[in-house]
DNA sequence: CTATTTATGTATCAATCGATACATAAAGGA
DNA sequence: TCCTTTATGTATCGATTGATACATAAATAG
């Protein structure tokens, strides 16, 4: 179905160039062109012609490269993630308590969402392809899925600071874990439409009210 | 550019009944038909073949009923508005209070957004056309349109309520509605992933919890 | 140099897209 | 009953969709 990434041989090495005419093109750069492309307008509304004209080579060129639509689809959302998440999830994974890490991804989150560089889409690539990806199930579950992500980690990390005793037994982590899935996924909806980091930094803080009131909740702390 | 709504003659008369060969389909049911494609597969997702099987019907009744595609689609949002918006607003719009006007609007939206029918599709036709409206500027502005006066009702809800000094005039309004608005679109994605009503109850409940340590900032009410 | 391998550009595939032309069917007005 | 009006069904429009066939160009291996 999927190449599942090659052999994948030592990458110092530069692999012995191959043999044929050799590509007229950056695969990256045609790659990160994809993913901007599908961040902005979605899988549907974005035609080969678009990706083609996008990436300045033909046709033939991007299917001998990528496969098919749905492949470089694929593709372009692992290199979305590993382009972009860090800018992201960086703070929230080397926070050392639960409430510095979300604070920390809400925050980054807040920064980021408006489009931090001047040709970055704005809001997620992830959480907006919450529609539209009909009549494409593969396609459908990988979104899906890398939504779903998010929530583990928050869950994952909330846990893990209930059984640090940075938080009390009692309260419901799952909830809480789709307390921030849900700020932040509502931040991707209102950057696209144009809100600003400074107001989506003052969500961020409202939301850490919340979450300050909720962990206090039946303990202190 | 649009009919803009016609005449609009006196609906208690029922009009004289016109002269030709009637329609062979219900106007409305096949509005409806079409509102719950494009509100589950979205916009460019959905295909005119899609509609017309849907409906029942063959493309020239669509193009003489409803004039074109987005036409079609314009007039399904409309629909939507008319026919569910008032399950989300209803109790926000009677309530006494701001903040429970508030409770209402997500504690309604927790029971809707995961599909309270059981032809209902999950999540906010409006929220979720966030994405794959690109290259069709008009009705890319028509939803944006249609989000924006979600923050106009909230803030002009919560700017009341200072007014009526149920909240400190030292508020940023603004930044409160913003606060709301995020939770409420959050819930959609959720909600479209899968997530129970029980879930969304929660999360609202949180919510509420940073409603209350926001509003009581600098004042007690 | 020749042979092999790989990528490119052109040109095009069948299928589907949104949208219509046209003749026919079914109603009311005369 | 005939005429006008409106809607339907069939058949199809040009454009675009995702995806390829094919000949050619450009590199390495021998």
């Amino acid at each position: 179905m999927q190449k599942s990434e090659p052999p994948l041989e030592n990458p110092e090495v530069p692999a012995a160039r191959s043999r044929g005419r050799p590509r007229a093109f950056n695969r990256d750069m045609a790659l990160a062109q994809a993913t901007r492309l599908f961040w902005t307008k979605g899988y549907e509304a974005t035609s080969i012609a678009d990706l083609t004209q996008a990436m300045g080579i033909g046709s033939p060129s991007l299917y001998a490269a990528f496969g098919s639509k749905e492949a470089l689809y694929a593709e372009a959302l692992r290199y979305y993630g590993g382009q972009y998440e860090h800018l992201v999830w960086g703070g929230f994974l080397v926070a050392p308590t639960a409430r510095a890490a979300v604070h920390a991804l809400l925050m980054d989150s807040a920064k980021v969402l408006p489009g931090c560089t001047a040709d970055m889409p704005r809001g997620c690539m992830v959480t907006l392809s919450a529609v539209g990806c009909e009549g494409h199930a593969e396609l459908g579950e990988l979104v899906q899925g890398a939504r779903a992500v998010t929530l583990h980690r928050l869950l994952a990390r909330i846990e893990r600071a209930v059984s640090e005793g940075e938080i009390s037994a009692s309260i419901d982590t799952h909830g809480l874990a789709r307390f921030v899935q849900t700020i932040q996924s509502g931040m991707s909806i209102l950057a696209r439409d144009g809100a600003s980091r400074a107001e989506l930094e003052d969500v961020a803080a409202t939301a850490m009210l919340g979450w300050d009131a909720r962990t206090r909740t039946m303990a202190d702390r």
